[in-house]
DNA sequence: GTACCCCTACTCGGATAGCGAGTGTCCGAGTCGGAATGG
DNA sequence: CCATTCCGACTCGGACACTCGCTATCCGAGTAGGGGTAC
């Protein structure tokens, strides 16, 4: 029951493209230096998030990733569905169907109670998660931003826009 | 992100173990012909149980594993911690300390925004998994359950308990 | 001077190894119950 | 008939292979941009 360590890296990456000027982008290279991450594999992760409709990718010189929609309608579990699948975590292979006991398959209540249990449980988690958009922790972040470090992105950032 | 299949297979076995009366309890062998489940593994996620407290076991002839406390007061989550562990799904590694603007590792806001947001949903989660019990699974179940099965069962729980 | 073409460099995209956690099984340690035995 | 002892069977517990998905990487496909050339 772990998640993979790639929507943690996608998400901070996603967070850097909302805190850039609108329409403007990074290759998957740029993202991965600014939090010293491996290049092949954010470039991996960035291509889910590509396929997902999160992010729109711009090949060739110049090119790179930027979001596909404005921040404030991206959610961290649109990320999180990306990288991850909606896939619940919990899966029903109904094994109450089975057994000495078992009564004919069309007879049980469904979904069984342990199953919709678990459903509400991730419903509220994905709610959360929905609740939270990238412009919500962009301005969060850049609140607590100290000047120093502004600079310092500024000065990073014009660098690779060129 | 999914969840380990030992989760649903204990999960039913102890709402089973909460239909049982007071103080009585089944084998590992037992709990896995109910439905159909290889008693070898089941075996294994008992013990990660009886690990955690949940429930517990007793050797020789006409042992096996009794729940440790009344069902009312073991909760779905009970299961999930001891089977998977209490480690959260979103694991922060901190990648804001590293980089080319990183600041000094004591002048962060802690914990980072996209930490604190998982954390809130997986508290979420939790807490609706808290909030279910195996005697209200136990009781949604009995109140679903025809006559015919209801039968099948106290004849199978005969000759088991004999 | 301008328009066109080509070529280089850059970037994404998917295909390919490596590794760790979950999956699945087995055999030994420990314990209870009952049968056999002697008083 | 009853108490004691011993044996057998049963059950848990941990140690041992195996599989699958996440981790990590590289190379080919495609494109933008700039320089060179012809008009």
């Amino acid at each position: 029951m772990k998640m993979s360590e790639g929507v943690e890296w996608t998400a901070h990456a996603c967070v850097l493209l909302a805190a850039l000027p609108q329409g403007t982008g990074l290759p998957a290279a740029a993202l991965a230096e600014f939090h010293t991450l491996a290049p092949a594999y954010m470039a991996k992760h960035m291509q889910a998030l590509a396929r997902a409709g999160v992010v729109e990718s711009v090949r060739g010189a110049g090119g790179g990733y930027r979001l596909a929609r404005p921040a404030a309608e991206i959610s961290l579990w649109d990320i999180v569905e990306a990288i991850e699948g909606s896939a619940p975590a919990f899966r029903c292979t109904e094994i109450r169907k089975d057994g000495p006991c078992a009564a004919p398959a069309g007879s049980f209540h469904r979904p069984c109670e342990i199953h919709s249990a678990f459903s509400r449980a991730e419903t509220a988690w994905r709610a959360e998660l929905k609740a939270v958009t990238l412009s919500d922790i962009a301005a969060m972040v850049a609140s607590k931003m100290t000047a120093q470090r502004r600079a310092d992105m500024a000065a990073w950032l014009a660098g690779k826009l060129g």
